[in-house]
RNA sequence: GGGCGGGUGGCGGAACUGGCAGACGCGCCGGACUUAGGAUCCGGUGCCGAAAGGCAUGAGGGUUCGAGCCCCUCCCCGCCCACCA
């Protein structure tokens, strides 16, 4: 064999066997179980960048490890090709967005093949395809008939830097857009719209059963959904037939009412309003209509708000109480009017001190000192306690009290109890070109009519004139929008706005079932057998985005019969970020981007494989280190090296392995406890850890160069330990692996492939040790240790003990006053 | 303000269910082989100390024979959400 390790010129033979051997295409082997195994589909802008060769690593040695397994493996990739960057980058130079998009997925293609990944390529999509989307667009009628998809018209928000509206969804917490940073205001648009509202229960119900996913990414679906109980209560207006609903969480603490407020752009401000307060009201709803969201509601705003000159009555107590209007205060969350309970709410509390309303206690703590009267308060009071100064309510703990408090205005005919959600529906129309063509005709007779199913997909024209100046760049070809009415057959014009790109990626998983089907989206019949997803892998990123709209979309697929459970995926691997050697994101401001493909022209696919895995656990952010690269480059050299230093061992037979004593059987004991190991690394019966799992190889291959192999049954166990080296190997390095694989195993292997091969066992008996190492300590300090035999009992390893020097040094001229025992671990002697 | 993660050598990271802290790799130091070595192989490497030994997992307390791990108080870092009524 090569004396060298030269990986630029093995990997594209294994890379090309492999293809050509059809190793993995799911469905091979059909009466195996199934697993599937999927990372999140790139957006191909530009070149791979390390990123990309990270999520790829991670699932590839996943399933390569599940194939060896035994399972039917489905892997599949693709291409999320629609989407803004690739319709800016458009407007710069002018290329068309198809012809650009189609090059970067070259380039990926190319970049991924070079890395070794075992997809199953015959499956590969590409979203812009018009056998793709077409069935964004069937979604999209079908959930037009199920009432999921309706038209809005209403505030949407509009993202100033991509000319379009976004979802809610893709607005970051300071209002800027998820994507490219920009301001996103207020703007009064129609839009097409999903009602995953409807779903909002289920979605939240469906999160308990995710005991797979991450924590963190429950929780926070768990909050963005936002499920809220409370009440709404109405409070009449004084000399007037209006009422003012208000939503609360806390209607226990309702007896402290001391005004009310109303979002500025509530609708009975103008109507409420004194003639002697109505200018300075107006003056503040304008001047809040001028100020922006970040400003107006952004944290450490000051609280602000004016005095209507109107009266509401608490409906409780009678009590008649001050309306004002604040910038705290928002329309679009509950009613856009709260009961404000200074005592008991911070921002109440906050807006009473500034403009001297009332604050009054009625809730005092379940344990510890009473509160005295609102003045003396130094902060609101928030905790629940016990209702005080309650009337009828008096002194009952306050989820009591918002039961029967609730209760009692359901009776009275003035609220009830209800929940509020922070989730919205998903406005998904997009004025922008590179997108699914929303399939609808409006007709002057019928209006909005769904184009029929036999007429998708409705073609995105490839003549675009693209500006990004917010103007749908489809209203500008005008032999898109000519069409005729399916229903009556007269003029009629297309609709122009596109699908949010969301909608792509909210069900290819499902597409790679069956991806060249042209009569459904997917077959449902496949989908009995490969649905859900087993592991998916992506990053943490779209926690509150694709996640949730996949989600949803799988319980939409599941209502329209075409898939039997209703989440996609069982367990779901966030992984890190790749950032750059200086810490940094990896970014070409700071000159610190490192790419794949050049890496593995430098190093092989294997050794930036290996370096993705072993530099930390998937889901921690990493650091590219040029210094670990040549490292794992070192190691996998090294492992080539004891190949190469030990083929007088490859003919050494098997028969000569029972035999085995010694040094020869130590070796055996550690190649069997490393396959144990390693098995465990992939994920067997745990989390991944494919770091510590390469670990474990390491120490093999360093116990290998310590063994020198003098006699037959030494040579066995040798060339037994490199089998397995080269077979533990094939999820990281799988180039090498078979490379080394074939070199042991010669002339038998020639027509077969590690790839296709089992997953070594390992022997149990061989796995615990007989000998075990107990740690000695004197009052708890480490003081030696001795070796016993694994099943040495208290009385034995305390005899071994004690005959130890140090042992004995420390318990000299002291009392034992207790001795405890942990078998084959340790011996901890309590001296006085 | 709320939620979720974290904090371990010079660095990345290990540590099963409370049982020898620092596996493995990087870096560094030394040795061998060499005309040479930024190759390779071997050895060493938490800190203090000549040693015995002592001290060490963000800080301080507690529980325990024994704590990186459990409990309490606090500090710091990251991410997500946020005047959400």
């Amino acid at each position: 064999m090569n004396e060298r390790y030269e990986p630029l010129s093995i990997e594209p033979r294994w890379q090309k066997r492999w293809e050509e051997a059809g190793t993995f295409r799911a469905g091979r082997r059909p009466t195996a179980e199934k697993r599937y195994v999927l990372e999140m589909f790139p957006y191909p802008s530009g070149a791979m960048h390390m990123g990309h060769a990270r999520v790829y690593t991670i699932g590839d040695a996943l399933a390569r490890f599940l194939w060896a397994r035994g399972y039917d493996v489905l892997h599949p990739i693709g291409y999320d090709a629609l989407g803004l960057p690739a319709e800016n980058a458009a407007i710069k130079d002018g290329r068309h967005p198809a012809e650009r998009t189609r090059e970067n997925i070259v380039s990926f293609r190319a970049d991924m093949k070079r890395l070794g990944y075992s997809f199953d390529w015959e499956r590969e999509i590409a979203t812009c395809e018009p056998e793709y989307y077409r069935w964004n667009q069937w979604f999209f009628v079908k959930m037009l008939e199920q009432g999921i998809v309706y038209r809005r018209q209403g505030k949407a928000n509009w993202c100033t830097g991509c000319a379009t509206v976004i979802a809610n969804e893709q607005v970051m917490a300071d209002n800027t857009c998820e994507r490219c940073s920009s301001p996103v205001v207020e703007k009064v648009i129609p839009e097409w719209t999903f009602r995953i509202t409807a779903f909002a229960q289920d979605l939240l119900d469906g999160l308990d059963g995710l005991t797979e996913w991450p924590e963190r990414i429950t929780t926070m679906q768990r909050n963005w959904i936002g499920r809220s109980e409370g009440a709404e209560v109405d409070f009449a207006v004084e000399g007037s037939t209006e009422r003012i609903k208000v939503f609360t969480t806390r209607v226990d603490t309702i007896f402290g009412c001391t005004y009310v407020v109303l979002a500025p752009e509530h609708p009975l401000v103008a109507k409420l309003s004194t003639a002697d307060r109505r200018a300075d009201v107006q003056a503040f709803v304008q001047r809040m209509a001028k100020t922006d969201a970040i400003e107006r509601t952004g944290e450490g705003a000051p609280k602000e708000g004016v005095f209507t000159g109107a009266h509401a009555v608490n409906p409780f107590t009678g009590a008649r109480v001050p309306v004002w209007i604040a910038n705290f205060v928002l329309a679009e969350y509950g009613t856009g009017a709260v009961m404000s309970v200074p005592a008991h709410d911070q921002r109440d509390f906050e807006f009473a001190r500034k403009y001297g309303l009332p604050i009054e206690v009625v809730i005092q703590p379940a344990a510890g000192e009473r509160l005295g009267p609102g003045a003396s308060l130094e902060k609101a009071s928030t905790e629940d306690g016990v209702t005080d100064r309650s009337g009828p309510f008096s002194g009952l703990a306050s989820a009591e009290a918002r039961r029967r408090m609730s209760a009692f205005a359901k009776e009275q005919g003035f609220g009830d109890a209800t929940v509020r959600w922070h989730l919205r529906d998903w406005g998904f129309s997009r004025q922008r070109y590179w997108g699914t063509p929303i399939p609808i005709i409006y007709c002057e007779d019928h209006g909005a009519v769904p184009v029929p199913e036999q007429d998708l997909p409705v073609v995105l024209p490839p003549q675009a004139i693209i500006t990004g100046t917010g103007e749908p760049p489809l209203a500008k070809v005008p032999e898109f929008v000519a069409t005729t009415c399916p229903r009556c057959g007269k003029p009629a014009r297309r609709e122009t706005e596109t699908m949010d790109t969301f909608v792509d990626s909210s069900w290819y998983y499902a597409r790679y079932l069956s991806p060249k089907d042209d009569g459904q989206p997917f077959d449902a019949a496949l989908a009995k057998r490969w649905l859900p997803v087993d592991v998916y892998v992506g990053g943490p990123e779209h926690a509150v985005m694709h996640l949730l709209y996949f989600r949803f979309w799988h319980r939409v697929m599941h209502q329209l019969g075409l898939v039997q459970e209703k989440e996609p995926c069982k367990r779901l691997v966030t992984q890190g970020i790749v950032n750059g050697p200086d810490g940094r994101k990896m970014s070409k401001r700071w000159g610190n981007v490192v790419s794949p493909g050049g890496m593995v022209e430098k190093f092989g696919a294997d050794t930036v494989r290996l370096f993705m895995l072993f530099a930390a656990p998937p889901e921690k952010d990493i650091d590219w280190s040029d210094e670990q690269v040549d490292g794992l480059f070192r190691f996998l050299s090294r492992v080539w090296r004891i190949f190469v230093a030990r083929q007088p061992c490859f003919a050494a037979p098997d028969a000569a392995l029972p035999q085995a004593a010694g040094d020869a059987l130590e070796l055996r004991r550690r190649t069997h406890r490393t396959i144990k190991k390693v098995s465990e690394a992939l994920g067997e019966g745990g989390d991944l850890k494919f770091n510590t799992g390469i670990a474990a190889l390491m120490e093999l291959v360093n116990a290998l160069y310590a063994f020198e192999p003098k006699s037959e049954p030494d040579r066995a166990a040798v060339r037994e330990s490199l089998v397995a080296v080269a077979a533990l190997l094939s999820p990281f390095a799988p180039h090498a692996a078979e490379e080394l694989w074939h070199e042991v195993l010669g002339a038998p292997a020639r027509d077969r492939l590690l790839a296709d091969e089992p997953w070594p066992p390992f022997d149990p008996a061989l796995v615990a040790a007989d000998v075990v190492t107990i740690a000695i300590q004197v009052n708890g300090k480490l003081r030696g240790d001795v070796q016993a035999p694994v099943g040495a009992g208290e009385a034995e390893v305390r005899a071994l003990a004690e005959a130890e020097e140090r042992v004995k040094a420390h318990l000299a001229g002291k009392t034992i006053r207790k001795v405890v025992f942990v078998p084959k671990r340790l011996m901890n002697f309590v001296v006085g």
